[in-house]
DNA sequence: AATGAATGAGGGTTCATTCAT
DNA sequence: GATGAATGAACCCTCATTCAT
């Protein structure tokens, strides 16, 4: 279970640079530019240092992309490949219990989005979004809308399958959705500054928040009290 | 009753503004500042912007502020001045039951700090926090730190008083914080800029969101099912 | 007969420089920007070296012009001020031959234009009109056509009043035109290089052409040869 | 006959091109160049668009020519092979009369210089004389003086066998030289930009300034009036 | 010889900051 | 205090030139 690795930034490869490597070189710069653009926002990210981290100079950046823009939608673009396919699959020939997907689903999340660097995309969005409406629609109509969609079929299988109680479907998508937005957002904003106070278990923080969404804090009727 | 002035604080809102006297200057100043580094990000938002907003000249604002990022600071510190002592009163003479405090609490949040512009220092920290490490830490001091010891406080004095079952405090505290932050992103991020499907109703939010915390999605053993 | 000074640069003036004066600005960039443009073309005027001419800083120009391609444009419209309402009423009034108005013509012309720092413009457009094809047609339509039907006009009253024989008019007008522009190409080109063969004395210059425009190279039939 | 070939040389047009055989490469890549800097002027020119019209890659351009300055050198250089000895020769076998050998040696131009691309060097080197005053010297040198050295003995010999009466004989050279440049400023200037107004017949062109140059325009004593 | 990826100096433009009025 | 013209460092982007292949 590689839950861990919670708030580290990977660190750059760089072997064997020095060799004409054409196909390498968009993606080394989509990272690079990434890893900026999230920790110190579009506008403070200078373009010479996006080179200088992908191990090419200044000129080399707008050989592949027109503009600090255009790379900025190009970062965006390439993190959001539409694993939603993918995933819906996976809720369909899901066979346990919808609790136990919810908590599989955020465990998946970690795993697959939270802990890479593709979470830092989160952070970006939510800081340049009117900056750049058109992206953030474009995140929106990506991200936001089909993940929202997914999540709400989940909790309507709870309903279906009598596992959930009435709830508002709707606005409980927040209750799954939250925790985790927030987690990226500790990982890659006021955490990666202050760290003593963040060192936060990612196992524990799903399994806390699935615990607390499913349960509930208080205690039951009927159920004995610690 | 001022435990509602949780977690931020609600800018000085027009009392007797409109005065144009000197004194209200740096005030308006600060207000300019907030909204526009909110919306656009501390580098991208121009000096002569925020005063032209306070209705002031460019050179008056750099004679409140000596620098740019001074008045980034002073924004920041200005939303930011610690009522935790206050608050922390507040909590001790709550009479009511715990779970009432929860949701009176997130209420309270909303119409004193999320609905306002004060807001907005949230989304600011989070994007801005990784360039400004000082001001991280400012903040984390001043209000993630007393803001989790106090909902700290109200989670053991749920368990406490029996109406809590036996969770893990130090993280259910994101439990309650989670959703309001994420509710202060749709704000001002990109709820600001694709609006038609984020016409999110704040009371119906924080109730689902403290309905879902409390009592949890699952139905209960001896539950009637809906 | 203030002919003379052909091929001179005029000195810049820069008494005094010191003071704020705002409205001096413009017009001391725009003949910073037109000696310059004229010389070394648009693309390889540097904005910097403009407004060194004019004794201020890079930052300054662009406090009075958007782009350089503004400046640009604002140089070629400054100095093609509609003289032509003002000639056309010259030439309703003229009382002498048409012959003598031919000569009065390219005198004027040389002193009011040829001679000034305007006469850099005709360079510049002939230099540049590929490159802003609209700058060009707007100087086609504010000096070209202007000027060519004024120098129709003459031609026209010379064979009215029998003083000219049966030409063509529509041709003829560049028989007129382009010594004049011959001049100014030398003046401002080649001319200001190779110096030692190109002292040419506009009068002189002026009269020959005039002279053998209006009388022909050829011996006339019952002239005495010399 | 090759008196025609005066003041300008024919760029080797299109004998036996289409080889892509190694030796056509520079010729083609000079014939790229010369039609771009007539068209932009040098600095507006790109290196890479010149290789490109060549049908040749950005690099081998600089296989051949070591900077752009070079290439725009070379450029002038090849457009300019000295052939006034010859053409001086073809002058003293001329048999017809001077006003004849005018009107020859004009329409030839056209014919051979004007209408050709190498006419465009004209346009070039009054765009770019003062930004290499090398060049302007060289052409100067090979261009310049010869043919203003041949128009003189043209005029000499007109003067000489009592076709033409007493002229200034130093500066009625510009009265032959200045339609030929001003033709060819239309042509490659402002003329190729707002077309439908320059829609010159070069023929007529030609005949109406010889006719003018030679016979003037106004009436002659004991001509009879049209 | 030919290519084109890579470089980096250079130039247009912005904008925080200064300062004379 | 208030203003806004002026400054110049800094940044985005271009393009002549290099060089490994």
């Amino acid at each position: 279970m590689s839950l861990g690795k919670l708030m580290g930034v990977p660190a750059d490869d760089s072997p064997a640079r020095r060799g004409r490597r054409k196909e390498a070189r968009p993606g080394e710069l989509l990272d690079a530019a990434l890893d900026l653009f999230v920790e110190k926002g579009f506008a403070a990210t200078r373009s010479e240092e996006v080179a200088a981290r992908a191990g090419v100079s200044k000129g080399t950046l707008f050989l592949y992309f027109p503009t600090k823009e255009e790379l900025f939608k190009a970062v965006v673009r390439e993190n959001i490949s539409g694993r939603f396919a993918e995933w819906n699959e996976e809720f369909e020939t899901f066979e346990g219990s919808t609790p136990d997907m919810v908590r599989y689903c955020m465990r998946v999340w970690w795993e697959r989005i939270g802990a890479t660097r593709a979470s830092g995309i989160t952070k970006l969005i939510i800081s340049e979004a009117r900056n750049f409406p058109d992206i953030a629609a474009f995140y929106h109509q990506e991200v936001i809308a089909p993940g929202t969609k997914l999540v709400q079929r989940i909790l309507e299988r709870g309903m279906a399958r009598g596992e959930f109680g009435a709830i508002d479907i709707e606005y409980t998508v927040f209750s799954i959705v939250a925790p985790m937005v927030y987690l990226t957002m500790m990982k890659h904003s006021v955490g990666a500054c202050v760290p003593q106070d963040f060192e936060v278990d990612p196992e524990r923080y799903v399994n806390t928040q699935v615990d607390n969404l499913l349960h509930g804090l208080c205690v039951r009727a009927g159920e004995k009290q610690a």
